[in-house]
DNA sequence: TTGACATTAAAACAATTGTTTAATACATAT
DNA sequence: ATATGTATTAAACAATTGTTTTAATGTCAA
């Protein structure tokens, strides 16, 4: 078997790997991506991902938790949990949290793409990505959407409301390629995702609101 | 090269490699099918994509040739480029055929999966699909959205509105594995399709007024 | 220094995949 | 009936990719 340290600890290569896997997962998705290709960006030989880590899925499930291990510390959420603030207030910055860290085009930038992508090219990890990043992000947005629609409003249709809100998010990072050719004013340099997050927040609060009143 | 026929005409192998492909696209991406497993399926010799389409990607791109031919058969988009009826009405006509074809699990079901697909898992010819399919089917979302906003309403407002609906339609496809996992209770029946429809309906009705309201 | 151990390196392996080749069957026209 | 061109088949080819092997290198304690 592959070296086990005990945990957390990892050697200067391993730490390479990692964020070499992490860039080009992203950007490609685990099929396309050949380990050859992490090997080489991270100046390492091609028998280092299988000494280190098994084999290809056992990097990509150990990038998913390095990702998960330093998310956050970016762009923390606890804003959105102070049920002191008004509910329109929590949902914006929620939503400015989603859509900086789906553009953030800094260091670790790889991050929230590559979450993003395993939502619709899964592998095997999926499960657990499911379950300690993606339900609790979600139950914070619950929160949000069934305090602006009040106590009336049924499960499924807040539901419903999660889904149109960060559907609308998602969609901005996984159809680029659609929206620079359709759109090719449409840019996402730091003052157009300010912007983006605004239009969203506005559109989702004037939709809430309406259904609230029952429209 | 390979046969050239006249246009349009295929041979009885042509059209079950089409067919037969279509569907393995849509379920699996460009990348991830095997030209093997689509001869398998359409009772082929593992040489009829080549020698009937070149290679695989000319295989690709006459399926994409073959959906567009026999699009908007099904489910035609007509209704909404009449002028006299109410914008909103025509919004809703508009989303209840995207909805539709994208939850349609019908003969043909997999022409607008395939195109969901192409949108985000882009190959060389998106610049085709963008032309030929995208672009129309966003010019007529673009004049409904400008009739409800009005004529006050900027040309990148308009843009984002067109984007979060549209986001709000496909998110439900694209990320249904996160669905599943995350709201167990969301089924994609006939029944809950159309539900699905008109939320989005209300949904994005209410948020295009309110900031029609300027809000 | 020596020995034990972890890490790195080069090469080769085995499986898959897109593609091509060469032979064969089949239809149609002369 | 023969010839011609199209379609199908089985087999092999060539390239890629994940993985393994085997040897070399470095490190640190005894």
């Amino acid at each position: 078997m592959y070296p086990r340290k005990s945990t957390a600890v990892c050697t200067e290569t391993q730490q390479r790997l990692l964020e070499a896997a992490g860039e080009v997962f992203a950007a490609q998705g685990f099929q396309k991506t050949t380990v050859r290709e992490i090997c080489r960006r991270a100046r390492a030989n091609v028998a280092a991902v299988n000494y280190h880590f098994g084999d290809k899925e056992g990097l990509y499930a150990a990038v998913l938790e390095y990702a998960h291990s330093h998310a956050l510390e970016k762009y923390p959420l606890l804003q959105t949990e102070d049920e002191d603030l008004p509910a329109e207030q929590r949902l914006g910055t929620f939503i400015r949290h989603v859509i900086f860290s789906l553009f953030d085009e800094g260091a670790p930038a790889w991050r929230s793409k590559l979450m993003a992508r395993e939502m619709i090219e899964p592998t095997a990890a999926l499960d657990a990505v499911v379950a300690r990043m993606i339900r609790p992000t979600a139950q914070r947005l619950e929160s949000i959407v069934r305090a602006i629609l009040g106590a009336a409003a049924s499960d499924a249709q807040v539901r419903l409301c999660q889904l149109s809100i960060i559907g609308q998010c998602l969609h901005h990072r996984h159809a680029q390629p659609v929206i620079q050719r359709l759109f090719p004013q449409q840019h996402y340099g730091p003052e157009e995702v300010k912007l983006l997050a605004d239009h969203i927040t506005r559109f989702s609060c004037n939709a809430l609101k309406g259904l609230a009143r029952g429209q």
